[in-house]
DNA sequence: ATCTATACCTCGTATTTAGAGGTATTATGC
DNA sequence: GCATAATACCTCTAAATACGAGGTATAGAT
């Protein structure tokens, strides 16, 4: 249901964060920022997205976090481990195994087979 | 759930459902089907998610439903109406605007700009 | 001195997919 | 004839998670 428009957002952060952190180091107010220039706007997400994502892929061990100092305030970078690349890899093949097919669905034909 | 990978679905089922009862009237047990069908095996959705759909666009008035008795059983067909063709509009619109910002990012170019 | 930006965080709410379970009729296999 | 699968409808509970609000604290700008 979604009252007006629903969000088609499950996951996305996650992929986002992943794929961002595979480049390069940042941290989670970085991020927060990265995502919306990164996609043009399209797409934003807040702190309270960002942070527990942030925490639960490290507590797997998808990511790791080192603390630094800069100004006085503390940011904590994180970076994708081998276990985070890998997880990446996953959900890249499920987001183009669902975008795929929906895809084409809206795109036209509904007629059964390929 | 997704207990280790996410799933990229939500709304999805929703825009599936609107987009098959645009072309032709279908009912509830033949969607679960036509969505598994038509995606090609990529997408498969339970009946525990279909009626429940049903139920709401019907309220919202997206669809419009009718009986139908066959052999015995009863079938409810339901159609696409005007104010559920107009709502697929708007989620397809929202649907390419994230699933484009995305594959962008996942593709490569992360690199800030258009 | 005040307000904004930076930088971290948590909690509660709402949405919604998924699966299990329930009823009832028809078709199929033995 | 009898059991099982397929058809066709439905509801409920659990789990996951994006979002917003709220909270702390420091640095910079007006």
């Amino acid at each position: 249901m979604a009252r007006t428009n629903p969000d088609f957002m499950t996951g996305v952060p996650e992929l986002l964060i992943l794929r961002l952190l595979t480049e390069r180091e940042m941290y989670g107010y970085e991020l927060v920022q990265a995502i919306e220039t990164a996609t043009g706007e399209a797409i934003k997400v807040g702190e309270g997205v960002v942070y527990p994502i942030l925490h639960a892929l490290e507590k797997q061990g998808c990511l790791s976090a080192r603390r630094k100092p800069v100004n006085g305030r503390t940011r904590v970078y994180y970076t994708a481990t081998a276990a985070g690349k890998k997880r990446l890899g996953v959900l890249i093949t499920e987001w183009q195994r669902i975008t795929d097919a929906v895809s084409n669905l809206v795109a036209g034909s509904v007629h059964g087979h390929a």
